[in-house]
DNA sequence: AGAAATTTGTCCGTATGTATC
DNA sequence: AGATACATACGGACAAATTTC
């Protein structure tokens, strides 16, 4: 079973299976997944190599994983169909005194505003706003 | 002598150590730094815990690995010079109504914002703000 | 309440493949 | 080609958090 590996690592080759599990909802959102041992006998890989491929979900916030417990599936928020919402966007707005005092410009400059809202599990978690003037030299 | 220190990781202590020294300037912005076998001596820890270490500080982009070459350290973007001043802070304001939305609370709810401004030859180029909750759960 | 089992977290040592100089 | 260094993979060990009995 340990073959030389050309071309794709096995840890990748296991985080894809587990991906496309959890996006086609062979395993549902919510649920854990099989326990690290239970992986290692099916994918029949090291337990290193399994903890390698959830870690690459888990840098996709594809599942989050608890100490004791277990990792869980996350909704998978990268359907493409009628319902996917934008999470983040641009817009012009005017300075409030703090901004304008930070960018030396007059009150009610317009400013370029950057919002990206990042959901947890669907709700969420953190808003991200950066402003920047319209003619940024950098 | 590997003397279990718990609490704390051992990777990330030696990441927080490597931090601290790109940060200062012990390690400058651009040079190599010091191979995993240096690092494995020096830290007395296994070559896996280092690259751990490195994962950390590559996953803040504060460095960058190049196959079969090294790891540099990236330009760190605030600087502890003389002149430096407070460039982040917290403090507590209310949702407004586009922030009471996303969060899903009233208006007026008590959110932690988080500012941090960089600047560029002195003047200032970026404002980034960041909204949570205060009970975050994450 | 407490002990045991389960599960993830960390760490070690080793081996081999692969890329760069 | 040789040296060096990173990437991958294995197996084992123990700690810590959680669940179960």
């Amino acid at each position: 079973m340990p073959f030389p590996h050309y071309g794709q690592p096995r840890y990748r080759a296991v985080a894809d299976e587990l991906r496309r599990r959890i996006e086609t909802g062979t395993i549902r959102p919510g649920t854990l997944l099989p326990a690290e041992s239970i992986l290692t006998a099916e994918f029949r890989v090291s337990r290193g190599t399994i903890r390698q491929a959830i870690a690459v979900l888990r840098n996709e916030h594809l599942v989050t994983t608890e100490h004791g417990r277990g990792t869980y599936a996350n909704a998978c928020r990268h359907a493409s169909g009628p319902g996917a919402e934008l999470e983040a966007r641009e817009r012009h707005v005017s300075a409030d005194p703090e901004l304008a005092a930070l960018f030396a410009v007059e009150v009610g400059t317009v400013l370029l505003e950057h919002e990206s809202v990042t959901r947890t599990n669907g709700t969420v978690g953190l808003v991200v706003r950066t402003y920047q003037l319209l003619q940024a030299e950098q």
